[in-house]
This record gives structure tokens, sequence and C-alpha cells, in this order.
DNA sequence: TTTATATACGATAAATTTTGTCGTATATAA
DNA sequence: TTATATACGACAAAATTTATCGTATATAAA
């Protein structure tokens, strides 16, 4: 419970290891996926997905891969993790809503309060402040 | 991602519900299961977990049920967590430790510090802050 | 003492979500 | 022309979560 996904997990470290490369410089998701162990298909879809969001710009071709498009002050950790995974929070109700139980539910305000204590973190907190 | 489970929904549902009831009384888990459509099975076994991490009392036999027996003032939010799902963490790293990646993994030490933050947060919400 | 109703608890199954693979198409540098 | 990269949908495997089942035991009440 209450953990990021290898998705968010290998973003991460996708734009880390853009960030702290030489300026300029486009990397294939073959050549992180090596270094990191990770599936390299799986960090070419999700790689692709940033692409979508503007946080990288793909470069299509041989000597093609990615390069960080965006200004990472710029993107809260809560943008970055809602692009990826969609709507966060606690309990499903709060992206559903269609949840039975709703009407008889006993705790839907106090976890309504956790919930905004996390969003309030991770829209504190830049992605430029995990790559860096 | 970065879900409660139903586990610790259920428990919490519990767990108010009793808070609300009157002193001294004894709830079963099938009247609860009812009020709030939870599979009563299931409940029950959370409730008997609850009991052996002394946070309930169960009453056995008919009239039987459990009732809250901790201080949950004392309780942290963080504490009950991970009575019942064990350790917490944004990453499986932090309770495994058998990660291959280690080594080359370049976003340890930026995670850490957001799970510090999630950890604190928890630390500092107690059980009864939920259930009042 | 019998019966009905509760907890206790392990085994197992179903459902869901996460994670990973495959195949094919397209772009482009060499 | 060829090799290597991204693009993307379909599909499969694995892991986790969620729920069910069966049987045993405790105990209040008839």
């Amino acid at each position: 419970m209450l953990k990021i996904t290898r998705k968010v997990e290998y973003a991460l470290i996708a734009l880390r290891h853009m960030q702290h490369s030489p300026k300029g410089t486009v990397t294939s998701a073959k050549v992180i996926a090596k270094q990191y162990g990770i599936p390299q298909h799986l960090l070419a879809k999700i790689l692709q997905q940033m692409a979508k969001d503007n946080v990288v710009k793909a470069i299509q071709g041989p000597t093609g891969g990615y390069k960080i498009s965006a200004d990472l002050h710029q993107i809260s950790l809560k943008d970055f993790f809602e692009k990826l995974e969609g709507p966060l929070g606690l309990m499903d109700c709060y992206s559903n809503s269609d949840c039975v139980q709703m009407k008889s539910c006993n705790i839907l305000t106090p976890i309504q309060r956790i919930n905004q204590n996390m969003r309030d973190m991770f829209s504190n907190t830049s992605l430029q402040e995990i790559t860096q």
C-alpha cells in the first residue's frame, strides 16, 4: 500500500539520468534500460508517454532518443504522478465516485484530510528536487 | 498508486463505528459488515488481526463481538498501517533490500526524502484524529 | 444440556492491477 | 538501402489484493 509504481519509478530514473547527462545530449531508451536493468520496451513506452505530456522530447531515427524538454522546476510531483497514473487519492472514491457505500461510509471526511495533506506534499515538491 | 488498501479502509470504518457506539458496547463483525456493505468474513479477519495487535478486544460467544481496547490517541496512523500491512515505503527497496538494481539506482536518495516526508505525516497523525 | 451465534484461523479461489512482451509501422542518419 | 531509433496497440504473465469456504472453538441463553 502507498507505493509508487514501477512506471513512475522508471520514469524518474530516466529523467534523472537525462538530467545528469551533458547538456543537449539525446539518450535512447535502450541505453537507459541497459544501465539500470529496466525492460527496454517498457521504458520506451513510458518515455513515449512523457513525450506526449511534453516532459521530454523524442528524436526519431538512429542517433535518436529523448531529452528533457520541460522545466522540471515548474512541474510538481503531483502533476507528474497524475500525468502518468491518473488522479491521486488514497481511495478510489475520489476519482471514481461510483461507490455504493458512499452513503453509509463513515470515514470519507477524515480520509479526505489525510488525502489533502498528501496532495499538498506532492504539490509542493518539484520534479527538479527529485532528479537534481 | 499511493492508495490505501480495502483492508485498512475496512479497519478504519470498523474502528470509527465502534468509537461512535455507546461506551462499553460490544459490536459484532456481522453488524458492521451489514451496515457498511463489507464482506462479513473478511471484516471478521481484519478485526481478529486488530485484536492480536491489541487495538480491539474480542469477546466470544453469542452477544460477543469487538470493542476498542487501545487509546487511539496513542497510536499513530503510521503504526496502524504498518501493523496491518507491514513496513511503509514508497518503494519495496526500503523493506526488501534484495533489489539487484541497488547499485545502479539513481533515485534512491531523492525518493528517500519523499518517503521520510510521508512517514512523518503519518507518524504525526493519530488514529483518534481519523476515527473521531 | 442443547442450541444458536459469535470469534479463530488456515486454505484456497476470484478479481484486479501491475508489469512485461510482441509485432508491426514509421522516421531518419549513415 | 540499411540499421537503428521511436510509436503504438494488442496481448500475456505475474503479482497483489480481495473475497470465500470450511471447520473448530467459545459461550450466552433457552
